[in-house]
DNA sequence: TGAAACCCGGACGGATTTGGTCGTATACTG
DNA sequence: CAGTATACGACCAAATCCGTCCGGGTTTCA
């Protein structure tokens, strides 16, 4: 259904909650999931992952916890989402390097890998300081020709 | 992971062949499924639901199936996947009226939602004649800034 | 030195979603 | 009426996804 898995938006959450609490040098995957009621255990390896990604670091011992490793805003949705869940495809037989292993003929794929990059681009686009600043901006326009399929 | 289901697959590879042989008054679901080894009873309820949203015409008995409902450059990859996978939303708790019942501060929805726009927006914008018509075409701009979260 | 607070990471079970099949009823054609 | 096709509900198997449990390390601090 083209949406996030949890572990993706709790991560979203996460980083969020770091970009507007940059004062703490580290906070600890329960601190956070407690202001938001997600499970501690599942936020932690969350924040693991995306440690080991190189999203975040790490310390451990007391007064330890994640922080941020750069600046909030050069860090984009798409490298958390792709960091958790993984490399995202729209077409759903995209594995490896063959295309499509039943359907030889299936010249779907090729435009909406079009639409995959127009929506990785987006993704791209987005950096966690944008999040952060959630006041209620203008609607974005989605009436522009964003992808030109017909050449 | 942020991809569609075979089932949309399906529908979409079986619009695009619909719109590909509009010689052929009527095509049965088997002979869809045989061309590109899709199982042909999964594919005949894909097309009944596409049928039941409209965007298909059946006909039962002999030289019977479906065509298009409408011209091919008026049906949108949008509608298609919306009929087969339901409303999709970038935001896996996204559910009734209810923003999100446990995390009552999930402040990350309104941005995404507006990404969420957006992809509905490209896929809007997307026929399934620009599928059909499937030559090398240019690479899509994703460079572009599609979307203004900053105000 | 040792306990508390924290990170690390594999293993596991339950819930949900997906992908696909079967069987039957119904509609149309010739 | 016989054959072909859609319509539709029930059902099952496989794959994810979500969340928990548990046994490690590591750092801080009293």
């Amino acid at each position: 259904m083209l949406k996030l898995t949890k572990k993706a938006d709790y991560g979203l959450i996460a980083l969020k909650y770091l970009a507007e609490h940059p004062e703490i040098a580290a906070v600890s995957a329960k601190d956070i999931a407690d202001s938001y009621g997600i499970p501690a255990q599942l936020l932690a390896k969350i924040l693991q992952q995306l440690t080991k990604s190189g999203l975040l670091k790490s310390h451990a011992g007391m007064n330890g916890g994640y922080a941020l490793a750069r600046d909030a805003r050069e860090i984009s949705a798409y490298e958390v989402i792709h960091s958790i869940d993984g490399p995202f495809f729209i077409t759903s037989c995209t594995k490896g390097s063959k295309s499509c292993e039943l359907t030889p003929n299936c010249t779907i794929k090729e435009p909406l890998a079009r639409v995959n990059e127009t929506i990785a681009g987006v993704l791209r686009s987005i950096s966690i300081q944008d999040l952060a600043e959630h006041e209620h901006p203008a609607v974005a326009s989605t009436a522009s020709p964003l992808v030109s399929l017909t050449h």
